[in-house]
RNA sequence: GCCCUCGUAGCUCAGUGGAUUAGAGCGUUUGCUUGCGGAGCAAUAGGUCGGCGGUUCGAGUCCGUCCGAGGGCGCCA
């Protein structure tokens, strides 16, 4: 915002450096921490390291040296326009702003940009987030619900720091688990189906939770059930021919059971304001993947060990060239010609790239296949695809329980469902007790939305590649760094403009020239930080970037409401201008939690 | 065996080279009843940043090594 003050002092700096034979190291600018005042930094001991090299110079410690120079060259500088004052401290030279200034124009430009404010410039790339990819024919769990809502998040960051974003889904509708659910539908609940797309969804579930059991080798069993546990075991596997095969009965039993599970998967994206883009679906990728593996093996990338009763291998390492061990040697053929999941994604990868051309591309999945995708990324690079390299894997910590790990198998899952009701629930009991005002038709819209605040945001507070263990309590706690903190905040700028009957579009000129307190002055520092958190978050994949963020502007947001009341202010210019603060801090509130997908409810 | 991630306050986590005392939340102890809704504010106690060595003017942050936890490694996804 600032800039061409600071090339004009940069350019006074150089000139005294060259007057008085220093040899000036680049100079790196950086926010003077802030106590009050803005203004921006550089310090000098670079440049004095680099001098002492040289032998220039007595033996004065480091940090002396460099406070004399930056004491000469704040007195060289002389008066600037638009900077308050200059100083030299511990080394550094610190160039403060005019307060006045600083903060109309950082409150300004929130007023006049409103849902833009903070919006990166348009840049020439596009961008593909590939996420939510669960498998059909279970349910959807809280590993999922982190999946899609990092993956969201990412994508909505991307996008406003001004990339063109593609959202895409790749739903894992085949394998033997998908066919697993389909026997035992067909052998004993043939024409049963539950009311209600969740229902379904979570009967299906249970469906795979009966079916493994039946079809697992047990301890000590009797003759009569190893035979039985066979006869299941063949007839799935029948059918897992015929749906190989194209079978038309087994495909239309597939069609209409997978039709559950993604009418559910639908449903959740919609509850959490997930709209897709793209979707892919593993069975779509399974024929192309096979003419990807005969031209591998025509460049001479894969070699084809089936003569020799062997799979179609990638020898990466060797093909690259390494010579030390790093992305190994992978199967992209089975031995009975079928695909893998690694064939699936070359696949999936050509499709990004040809057909929606897509210059970057993440993937949004769980850190424990990290290799999986180094290895795809590396034969997309022998394949010949300049995007290759643009291939990002976001990877993220799995979430378990507080008994242990995840197993859809054993049935052993939190559904996002459950703990959404549960979450629902709560709210609604907190606001029977504090918000009896409310209408009760209102009070459900509501409760959904600081719920889900509350979810949303535990799973984003938390760096990606830290696992998580699910504790429900933690994650819908209202109190403290949570999402209803945040949406707290919201509410209470709304209520105030609310209150004082100033809408938006009534842009007043304000003038901060009056005695600012220090929660006034935080509250704008805080503001006027937003546009560069977003490319931040955007440019390191990091959405806790973002989810820090807010919290702190709530933090500060919530110390002004305490400390300045507005309402009371008996100077008409001075609240003219304190509303205006509030409708910036709202509008700034508001926008980040859209980037962390979560709602920003008027009451609450 | 090789590779990846992690080790910071009692617990859960921020902080990826720069400014006297390393920051939050929960939990602890204690204040805030006439005020824009207390899902809040203010204060309090609590840390040899896993150990050792190195690079640097400067290291929680970079490098090496050791210890500890979790994860991955050619026909699962």
């Amino acid at each position: 915002m600032f800039t061409k003050e600071q090339q004009l002092i940069e350019e006074k700096i150089k000139l005294f450096c060259q007057a008085n034979d220093i040899a000036l190291a680049e100079l790196k600018w950086q926010p003077i921490p802030f106590a009050g005042e803005w203004g921006f930094a550089t310090s000098f001991f670079q440049t004095v390291a680099n001098e002492a090299k040289l032998g220039k110079g007595n033996k004065v410690p480091v940090p002396q040296k460099a406070q004399e120079i930056a004491t000469q060259v704040a007195g060289q500088i002389g008066s600037v326009d638009g900077i308050s004052r200059i100083e030299a401290v511990k080394g550094y030279l610190n160039i403060y702003f005019k307060t006045s200034d600083y903060a109309k124009k950082v409150v300004d430009e929130v007023l006049t940009s409103k849902n833009n404010f903070g919006r990166g410039e348009k840049k020439s790339e596009r961008v593909m987030v590939e996420y939510a990819q669960p498998n059909t024919h279970h349910s959807f769990h809280i590993g999922h619900a982190r999946n899609t809502i990092l993956g969201e998040v990412l994508a909505r960051l991307v996008e406003f720091a001004g990339y063109e974003t593609i959202r895409a889904s790749y739903p894992g509708d085949l394998g033997l688990g998908v066919i697993t659910v389909m026997w035992i539908y067909e052998k004993f609940y043939k024409g049963q189906e539950p009311e209600g797309v969740h229902e379904r969804g979570q009967w299906l579930a249970k469906l795979y939770v009966e079916a493994t059991a039946l079809l697992e080798k047990k301890e000590n069993e009797t003759p009569e059930e190893t035979a039985k546990r066979e006869e299941y075991d063949a007839e799935r596997r029948e059918m897992y021919r015929k749906w190989d095969a194209g079978d038309e009965y087994v495909r239309n039993l597939w069609h209409v059971t997978r039709e559950w599970s993604l009418e559910e998967l639908r449903e959740i994206l919609r509850m959490l304001d997930v709209k897709m883009d793209v979707w892919f679906y593993e069975s779509e990728a399974d024929e192309p993947s096979k003419l990807i593996v005969e031209e591998l093996i025509a460049k001479g990338i894969a070699d084809d060990e089936r003569p020799q009763g062997g799979a179609v291998i990638v020898k990466i390492d060797e093909k690259l060239g390494l010579t030390k061990e790093k992305y190994r040697t992978n199967v992209i053929l089975r031995r009975d010609g079928t695909t893998l999941y690694l064939t699936k994604d070359l696949a999936l990868a050509k499709i990004k790239f040809e057909q929606h051309h897509v210059d970057r591309s993440i993937y949004v999945v769980d850190s424990r296949q990290s290799l999986h995708l180094q290895q795809a990324f590396a034969i997309l690079k022998l394949w010949g695809f300049p995007q290759a390299e643009k291939c990002y894997h976001l990877g993220y910590g799995f979430v378990s329980l507080p008994e242990g790990a995840m197993s859809a198998r054993r049935g052993r899952v939190v559904l996002f469902k459950e703990v959404y009701d549960e979450a629902v629930k709560r709210v609604l009991s907190v606001e029977a007790e504090k918000s009896a005002d409310i209408p009760v038709a209102e009070r459900e819209k509501i409760a959904s939305q600081i719920g889900l605040g509350a979810l949303v945001y535990s799973m984003l507070s938390v760096d990606n590649n830290k696992d998580i263990v699910f504790d429900i309590n933690e994650a819908l706690s209202f109190d403290g760094r949570t999402g209803p903190y945040i949406q707290n905040a919201y509410v209470r700028a709304n209520s105030i403009l609310k209150k004082a009957g100033v809408t938006s579009n009534e842009l007043r000129d304000a003038s901060y020239d009056y005695e600012l307190t220090k929660h006034e002055i935080e509250l704008i520092e805080q503001i006027s930080q937003f546009p560069q958190k977003v490319q931040q978050a955007a440019e390191e994949y990091r959405p806790l970037v973002m989810a820090s963020y807010a919290y702190d502007l709530a933090n500060t947001f919530h110390s002004f409401y305490h400390a300045v009341n507005v309402m009371q202010t008996e100077d008409e210019k001075t609240k003219n201008a304190r509303l205006q603060l509030v409708m910036a801090a709202k509008q700034t509130i508001e926008n980040a939690l859209r980037l962390l997908d979560i709602q920003s409810p008027d009451v609450m």
